[in-house]
DNA sequence: TATTAAATGTAATGAAAATTTCAATGTCAA
DNA sequence: TTGACATTGAAATTTTCATTACATTTAATA
């Protein structure tokens, strides 16, 4: 329950100073119960251990966890509205319609957890053909992992995707050398065989690791030197890795404008390997 | 000036340490920033004295003050009557950005191409048990295609990815029973594999095929027995596959929550089944 | 490869914050 | 008026937190 409507419900069993607290609570919610527990003890002319106790009839053990409570409701306020916010939105209340909001919602929120400068850096990086690439991604999350894989095979050379297997790593591990770069893509429901993959690759062979997770960050970011932490949260009970692919997208789009001749020479060569069965048709 | 702000425009100047900081801090702005500082240390894999330096170069005298900045943003927004989340939505016009207004365009312009009627339909099918499976996409689609395997595999049975090579198809259609699903994706660059095996499916085996496409219309379409065609061009040179991730998480999302019991119980039985360097962490 | 500078975490320190104890104050009923 | 009880804040205590100093590691340059 909201601390808010405990206060107002358990007004009745309030001792005096109890009732001050509560309405200067109140009165700036929840901010005056996020500053320290003695100076909202002085703004409320009361004392800490008021506070103190306070806070304990409310069922917090300790002013702390109090505090954890008010900043877990912001939170939860500011990330929860997509839905509730866009009855106000325009036409369609279909399934889909609804879906599709919020799935672009979470793309263009991209940009909050990847700075334009993150991203060159990333870039640059990642164009730079004197370094080998190895991919992988956990197993919801590496068809992100592929695509990029997939995408800049067509762009540069030494591109390797991962094989999901652990007992086929030390084949790739050994080829890679310093200064190489590791693209891994981990969201929730971490996998410990990836983050095992980054302390190898970065400790042992002197690889950068690029990562790409959600808020919570995937252990691999202790091994990162570079993580990307991008919304995937659509509020829904299943997350949407859209904006991990728009960001993906990106990526590969800009490392392809970065060198266009190179990459048309490039696509264009690789066009003329096809088996004929390949393209059927390419334009409309 | 604005903490996020001034991150994005100091970005240069920080060290790698910093920087993981900085991205965690954006990603769940500016919640990241109210921990206790040794545990925003430990879950951006830092240590207590790195966000000391961090804040002072941000200006601040220390750490107390730093978070007295983030929350007073929070309180100016909240009481200015304007959407919440407007502030935490950083403006500008770098590549990235603009990259990720095309790409959420692409993915609300889906519902364009499929009607919620259609969507319907096709939920039915793909709930529908007594049906096989068998998916598969293009080259550089299949990971969209491996997106919906992998999760309708954690919700039903009978699901099957299609290996790319078509030598070793035979061996899958003959499994193949009438009324069973193929779900093909194939955006421009068609394959003819892709059609070819649409044609058998469809014609000699009697299953159904449900298409992705765009809207220029993959050949396997003459033998679909529904055609989504969605948006993929991101106005770059590039396609971007967005509108299909998205149409594709919404059909997981609806089938999964047609039999929310089938679902869990599937699920949990199955994390049982992981051996346990699986999953590593999944709270924040 | 050796040398230097920068970056980073460990551990020690010092500051402050929160909680507990306890005595003072006020309130109410007998 | 007095005694029992509830409420309260001062002071002491304990805990937690942030910072500083320093040693180690890492990266950069010659």
């Amino acid at each position: 329950m909201n601390v808010r409507e405990q206060i107002e419900e358990m007004a009745e069993g309030f001792t005096p100073a109890e009732r001050k607290l509560a309405s200067a609570l109140l009165s700036d919610y929840p901010f005056a119960g996020l500053e320290t527990i003695q100076s909202f003890a002085e703004k409320t002319h009361t004392s800490a251990p008021s506070i103190t106790r306070f806070v304990s009839k409310l069922g917090c053990s300790g002013y702390q966890e109090f505090q954890r409570r008010l900043i877990d409701e912001l939170k939860e306020r500011k990330h929860s509205p997509v839905d509730l916010r866009d009855d106000a939105m325009p036409v369609g209340d279909g399934f889909l319609r609804r879906f599709l909001e919020r799935s672009s919602d979470v793309v263009t929120r991209v940009s909050e957890g990847v700075t334009e400068d993150q991203f060159e850096r990333v870039l640059e990086l990642l164009s730079d053909d004197k370094r080998n690439v190895f991919l992988i991604g956990g197993r919801m999350s590496d068809p992100i992992a592929q695509t990029l894989s997939r995408h800049l095979r067509q762009i540069r050379r030494d591109v390797y995707h991962m094989p999901p297997d652990p007992e086929i790593w030390p084949e790739y591990l050994l080829r890679v050398r310093s200064r190489d770069i590791f693209v891994i893509v981990d969201f929730r429901r971490y996998e410990k065989r990836l983050s095992d993959l980054a302390e190898l690759a970065a400790e042992k062979r002197g690889a950068r690791v690029l990562l790409i997770t959600d808020k919570w960050l995937s252990p691999v970011a202790e091994h990162a030197a570079e993580v990307m932490a991008i919304p995937i949260e659509s509020g829904t009970a299943w997350d949407s890795y859209c904006g991990a692919l728009a960001l993906v997208e990106a990526l590969i789009t800009a490392v392809a404008e970065q060198d266009w001749e190179a990459t048309t020479k490039r696509i264009g060569g690789w066009e003329a390997l096809r088996p004929n069965y390949g393209a059927v048709d390419d334009e409309s």
